[in-house]
DNA sequence: TATTGTTATACTCTATAACTATA
DNA sequence: TATAGTTATAGAGTATAACAATA
């Protein structure tokens, strides 16, 4: 029973299989995808709500939720901006910062795992289609 | 600036591509992407609810809701099982095959204008990846 | 008893519109 | 006036638990 697929559906289907392994470590995490996310988000650094909107792609409103569900449990802060009195940014606080990188770490893991035995040279292929993609969406 | 991303990373990130391409086109007909996705499923054949809950990742409690929605907006209809009283098929209308139908046929065309160029080998190596991390995933 | 699907309930996610405070 | 963020509101998505009807 082999079934053939498309390029469109591979991609698809690919997305899928991320989407759920992103969200079966969100829930063992006692988080929902959107809260890990923003999590892993902002490992790298803090940031404020407009910014946050754009990279999510969400209303700025829907975001003031998301933060503050994510800030009841603890796991980010909204620390003010000594700069602009109307600003804020979202830090991520001890207990944040290991969630978000337990989650990032667990999600590469999987994926990694799912991916296992794929050559080097596959790897680069795809890192540059995905890398060209990516860009090309974002461009326009 | 040529920032060089990790294998996981462009996974992840393509899934992102993806996951809003399908949003853009599934908002474009008034329809969110949850919606749109049963729609695609359904192109093929009627399915009940306990297979779809499967195919979904759903549970049929919240599939419920989610077809109460699509049956409303008259793109899908419960039709009876002959053969067990208890259970329907979701069938989609015929403005709903038409909806289905569209949907996938734009995201299929976005997709493929952001992989333009992309050679055949490569589209290949592509489709077997996928095909194979897909079929990991399910297996266990 | 097991299975199919629904109902009740409680959260979460999201957008739109209107708002406050600061720039 | 424009920008940063919030509030109010409404609808959609989701899970858990309890349920009805049929197998």
């Amino acid at each position: 029973m082999t079934t053939t697929i498309g390029f469109t559906e591979a991609l698809v289907r690919l997305a899928h299989v991320v989407d759920q392994v992103f969200g079966e470590v969100s829930r063992e995490r006692g988080l929902t995808s959107q809260q890990a996310q923003l999590l892993c988000l902002l490992i790298e650094e803090p940031v404020g709500m407009t910014r946050l909107s754009r990279l999510l792609h969400l209303e700025k409103s829907s975001l003031t939720g998301l933060v503050d569900r994510v800030e009841r449990r603890g796991l980010v802060a909204r620390v003010r901006d000594d700069t602009d009195r109307r600003a804020c940014r979202i830090a991520l606080t001890d207990e944040g910062v290991r969630q978000g990188n337990e989650t990032h770490n667990e999600v590469t893991s999987r994926l990694e795992q799912l991916a296992e035995g794929l050559s080097t040279a596959d790897r680069k292929l795809m890192i540059g289609v995905v890398t060209e993609m990516s860009a090309r969406h974002q461009a326009p």
